[in-house]
DNA sequence: TTATGATGTTACAAACTGTTACACGATTTC
DNA sequence: GAAATCGTGTAACAGTTTGTAACATCATAA
């Protein structure tokens, strides 16, 4: 199945690749046109047949489950500059919704896999954020799995301050998009305790309210100490020590 | 960057990918020796450098990591076919341990990477694992957030029944290759937790012990009924209808 | 067989979070 | 401009899950 020139499809493929020459994902949206979506509007929902991948150019989306009872768990929040919709299922495994007026671009995925495909520019970039979205969802279960509301609070401060500022340093200010409900769904807690954790962090003075949907960070430091993510790799040391286990003081 | 046989480096690896002529991602790894596990040993550490992918192909093996105070998250178990330390980072993000005897395949990231990269058969194959990897990720953050103890227990059960029973109908018994901690540290919850809600199912008839480390499923209707994930499409119905908000009945 | 340690189970009190109810301010609607 | 609505904050109470401790069971070795 590889070839080389003799091959038409991979000659076609790479001709197609020197045209546009594709360096970046948000350069395969480029000639799409922007979509808006109103605060609140869905985008896709769970089950729905998977035709597009969106990249999102304004505003924030929660993407989120439905299970039983009506139960909703929210599994992320998008910002400008991430993708959407990416699987291999026929279905959409989880719904968008705009948290925010939304900006964004759609490809069709046939598209979206053949430039993927046709691109040795482009796969390890897809590989990469694949890579950092699993990253994330393993985090967000440690925070669902054995953190508690504060930590969880905290950490997600953290988190909100941290792609704000891009990976440089925590900013002064972190701006919430999302409603008290939004968190609450997406920390595993109910809007009472995150409004109980938020009035105890501003008590004690680690942040202070800007406005609704905004925070000072007053105490940046103590935020991270209460993230409860510490000293991770304390004892992880001699690999020599083969079998070892995880120290586990219960 | 993309070319055809008159770029040596691609006529090198359309060699290279003739001579084995791999197709899947078990013949990727078919050249490695097989290594061994000692029940409880450690494959790698979270935090080490990340030099190798590995393919398992006997046994059972738990990812976890471990956050401040010494507590413990499973993130997944892994199992004949799996394979363990994709990532684009220099290190491993988690930790990997044998829960059985385990025998396991290795190879350098530089040599699964060429080989991905030179494949457009194992691409696909790689992109479709990692949306599958994606996809439980998910599942557990639902579990994790918003499950019961019940619910946990019931939706960890049918999971391994599907495992075992390969994607057909569940099987009769259900074994259990991990210790009532290790379920713990994956469901979210103690040790204590679990004893008590599986001596409940007990007393339900919904399942019934076989030896230490296995159940007969008696009523599986019913144990699928307790894993809360019911009807999570029942309302999803008219894209049209573009800003339908999701029903939150709190 | 008996001893020993690891693993699993059960009971009870305590803690955290959830539930319910109501108050407040801002925005929207009429 | 008044009323209704929405999002949010606060409080008392209830409930599930946890923590602690004791006990039971299993596997292994003496």
């Amino acid at each position: 199945m590889f070839s080389t020139a003799s091959n038409p499809k991979v000659a076609i493929a790479a001709m197609a690749a020197m045209k546009p020459q594709l360096a970046t994902m948000d350069e395969l949206f480029s000639t799409s046109p922007r979509e808006t979506l109103e605060m609140g509007e869905g985008l896709f929902w769970e089950g729905d047949r998977a035709q597009h991948i969106f990249e999102i150019t304004e505003g924030v989306l929660r993407i989120f489950k439905i299970i039983a009872d009506g139960r909703r768990v929210i599994t992320g929040f998008l910002y400008a500059g991430d993708m959407v919709g990416l699987s291999l299922k026929n279905v959409y495994l989880y719904s968008a919704e705009a948290v925010t007026p939304v900006k964004v671009r759609r490809l069709t995925r046939k598209a979206f896999q053949d430039a993927i495909e046709n691109s040795p520019e482009l796969r390890p970039q897809l590989f990469s954020l694949m890579c950092d979205e699993m990253a994330a969802a393993q985090d967000q279960m440690v925070l669902l799995s054995r953190k508690s509301a504060e930590e969880r609070l905290c950490s997600f401060l953290m988190m909100l301050g941290q792609r704000q500022s891009g990976q440089t340093q925590m900013p002064k200010t972190i701006q919430l998009a999302m409603s008290r409900q939004d968190m609450a769904d997406y920390l595993g807690l109910t809007i009472e305790t995150v409004s109980r954790t938020v009035t105890k962090l501003i008590q004690r003075g680690i942040i202070t309210p800007n406005g609704r949907h905004a925070f000072d960070l007053t105490k940046p430091g103590k935020l991270l100490a209460l993230c409860g993510d510490g000293d991770s790799y304390e004892d992880v040391g001699d690999p020599a020590v083969k079998t070892r286990q995880a120290v586990w003081p219960h």
